[in-house]
Parts: C-alpha cells; structure tokens; sequence
DNA sequence: TATCCAATATCGCCATTCGATATTGGCGGG
DNA sequence: CCCGCCAATATCGAATGGCGATATTGGATA
C-alpha cells in the first residue's frame, strides 16, 4: 500500500480504478462514497476531488448514468454503467488477459530488438 | 482497436502499456522504436511524443536503466528494468489478480450501498 | 566534410490529478 | 416555518501528463 502513496506509482494504477468502477456500476447502482470506501479496501487512495470530476466525465462519455436518491437522510447520487461502460469493460477483459498472460504468468514473447545479440558477450 | 482510438478510452489503459513496458524490459533491453512495435502489437497507439518522455521519466523514477548502443549503423538507447521496476511488477501482480477476479471472472462481491435496498422494487 | 535518415528529444496546448475549500440539500430543534 | 448542522457532492488552482508536430542527434556513406 505504502508504495500507492508514491505520486509517481499511481499512474500505473488510475486506470485499474476506473475499471474496478465501472465493475461495480455495472453490478449496481455505487454513489461516490461507496466508491471511496471499495477504491479504499483495494488499497487504493482516491480523494473525492479525483473521483468525482471522473464520475461526471464518465457520465458525460455516456459509460455511466447517474440517478439522485436520497438515502439516511441525505441525497446521493447512484451510478450505474451504460451499454457504453459494458463495450469498454469487454474491451479491457481482453487486454487484462494479455497482461495478465504476461506479467502474471510471465509468457510474453521477446519483442526483438536485442533478444538475438548477447548482452553480456562484449 | 477502434475503441482505442477515441480519447476517452486512452486513459483506461494508458496503466497497461506501462506495466507491458515493465514487463518486457524485465526481460531484454528494449529501446523506444522496439516497444512502439510491441504496444501496436497489442493494439495501443503510443505515439512518440507519449513514449520518449514516459521512458525518460521511468529512468529518473528509478525502475529503468538506460545503455545506449549503435545497432544497424543507428544510435539506440536500450532500457533494462531495476529491482525498483520488478517491485513495481510485483505490485501490479496483486492488483491484476483482484482486477481480473472482479472484471474478467466476475466475482466481485457488492459494495454495501444499496445492495441491501430493492431498485425497482417500487 | 557534407548529407542523409532512423532514432530520439522537445515544444505548446489541453486534459487530468490532487488537496483544500466551497456548496448543496435534507432534517431536527426551537 | 426557518435555522444551523453535517454528510455528500462540487469546484478551484497549481502542477503534471499525454499528444501530434517539429527539431535534434549521431553513425554511415560517399
């Protein structure tokens, strides 16, 4: 976890946040706190002045819909993922296999360039 | 691919190609005309301008070392992973397998909110 | 040494991230 | 009925990143 709190790591890893949001929106309806609290269980620290802008762009792209209901007295508002979010989230179960075949399970292919030189031959 | 091309989706995998870059200078030197190559393989567009500064800033990070060599009469700087970079990888490892469980295997469990409470129920 | 060209580097513009701060909206007390 | 309270959401400003377009580097050939 300490290594999240490195500005520099996150970049590796915003991406993954907005995948493991549109996951839950297309399960059911999550409100910005719901969202902090699971993104947080993940180990994953997003401030509201990042989840939120992200929220209302993802709803602006039509990946999310967004519903006001007010709940224990207070308004919230429900996300839940379009066709649209679906289409993107088929699309990363591609790439997340790819990545995973390699960075998990370690079987990527050399990419060339130097795989045929010796490295340490001179 | 064509999924990829439109701006909004970039940002969610824009973490991927870093982690594939990662991955593969764990392996070999790779240099940026190679891993243009290979992220076009995968389908990811990263032009130039993205991949260039993105390198420099690993290396400044840490997690890459670069050794430059001439190959085929052209100068060429070839990056290696550090014990930096592999922490980085192993980092995403877990990430990846909670990731894959929930959007690949669809097992991720609700997150509270209105889980609990019927949405169409009235 | 002049020129060519692949590989790498940089520039300017716009979008995103972030912590901090402001705003909204329902509710209970008076 | 209005007022202040507070959780939930919204926005601000500074810094950074992504991108296409353009510039620069450096080895090789003649």
């Amino acid at each position: 976890m300490a290594i999240l709190d490195n500005d520099l790591f996150r970049d590796f890893f915003l991406g993954f946040v907005r995948l493991h949001i549109l996951f839950h929106a297309g399960h059911e309806p999550v409100c910005g706190v719901d969202l902090m609290a699971e993104m947080d269980r993940h180990g994953y620290r997003i401030g509201a002045g990042t989840l939120y802008p992200l929220l209302h762009r993802l709803e602006r792209a039509g990946l999310l819909r967004c519903e006001v209901r007010v709940v224990a007295g207070r308004q919230r508002k429900y996300y839940r993922s379009t066709p649209a979010g679906a289409a993107v989230l088929a699309e990363a179960r591609i790439r997340l296999r790819e990545l995973v075949g390699e960075v998990v399970e370690d079987q990527g292919p050399p990419i060339g360039g130097m795989a045929a030189q010796k490295e340490d031959g001179r």
